[in-house]
DNA sequence: GTAATAGTGTCTATTAGACACTATTCG
DNA sequence: CGAATAGTGTCTAATAGACACTATTAC
């Protein structure tokens, strides 16, 4: 094929991928971000890999977490292009930077001693531009999580109304008036009750609800 | 560098960049997308490139432009990445969308022959994405003029409050009502008067107004 | 004068914010 | 019982939507 001989005598960058994985912290209330050891050199990085022929960018990613921290099932979204010429001095790499949110829950199987959790807004020292990445993440998060509820799923299936509140309140880094959330939220409709109530609180058993 | 060499054993993708140029009509009230004559074949695309080494996507961009339609002085921003293997017959080609506003005058240097506006709501026939990548282009511009006063400057410096309003009439693709509009931006005080008014028209001379 | 466009006063419905009160559980 | 958490009634201030009226120009 004439056309594809043609393309392929210009130089082609690598390009890799990076993920800003985001969860909740045990109290519910913080965004953790998860980071594992780098291969070449000492240190934590978001996990990332080269892309590979006939893979997508998501596939990627997936392939990246499944191998460094064994961590499944996850939907990246794309974020943003690095393509700074010089900024990898390996070569001319391109880096495509994604977000991606699991349930705490789902982190339980993952590589202990190869991965860790950092809160996002005390972030360590990241190489490349991986500290740009959780800042877009997190904006990315908070125009989402604006007018829906949890829609990444930060929670699982059911929640009450806290837990809910303190999801939002983890991505939007603000303080959310109790009253005026749980009725904003169902005056929109965003969730119904399940008619169950929560077991093991202190108080009055919350209502769980479910997203609409 | 032995580094260097290991990544260049892999094969790599050819990275090509697209824009969506959106511009106003004559009227002020609907957007318009740029588009270019093909050069493989008849009919018509969003300019493109492929980016080359040592260059920056949005360079890779400006060149586009600058090559296939005359147009200068564009800053483009990052839509998404079209990664599906096989999207391309030429081979593995990743594509980097972008959006860039320009004023209408300053198309009016662009190649005649070689460029035609179309509106965004009644697109025609486009290779590849370049359907979707209009969608994604309105799209970004719908949530950025959501809070701002023509952030992307589909006007000029200076403007009156009905030019504002049909603009972002234009890029949110609803009526907008004329009061709430103009007290909205001056209670965010988004926009100040510049004292001047405005020439030309046929009522009450309008008052220009800058963005803040 | 009329037509056209611009600017603004005012009423109402909706909503967020604030506060307070009641409800239900544990220990 | 008190402590803790959940749910809701109500007041107020801010705001969007709607309508109407006035203002200023061209013709």
């Amino acid at each position: 094929m004439a056309e594809r001989r043609a393309l392929e005598r210009y130089p082609r960058p690598s390009v890799a991928v990076d993920a800003a994985v985001l969860t909740l912290d045990a109290s519910g209330r913080s965004l953790l971000v998860l980071e594992v050891r780098r291969a070449e050199s000492p240190g934590w990085a978001l996990p990332g890999t080269f892309l590979h022929e006939g893979e997508t960018l998501a596939d990627a990613v997936r392939r990246a977490l499944l191998d460094k921290a064994g961590v499944e099932g996850l939907a990246p979204r794309q974020l943003h292009v690095f393509d700074a010429p010089g900024r990898d001095d390996r070569g001319w790499v391109l880096s495509v930077a994604h977000v991606a949110v699991v349930r705490p829950e789902h982190l339980e199987g993952a590589f202990r001693d190869r991965t860790r959790l950092t809160p996002v807004d005390r972030p360590g020292r990241l190489p490349w531009d991986h500290a740009d990445i959780i800042g877009l993440a997190v904006d990315d998060l908070r125009e989402r999580y604006r007018e829906k509820a949890d829609p990444d799923g930060l929670l699982g299936d059911t929640f009450t109304l806290s837990e809910l509140r303190h999801a939002h309140e983890a991505v939007s880094g603000r303080r959310i008036l109790r009253d005026a959330f749980a009725r904003g939220m169902l005056r929109r409709e965003l969730i119904e009750s399940t008619g169950e109530a929560a077991e093991g609180g202190r108080g009055r058993p919350a209502e769980m609800f479910r997203r609409t």
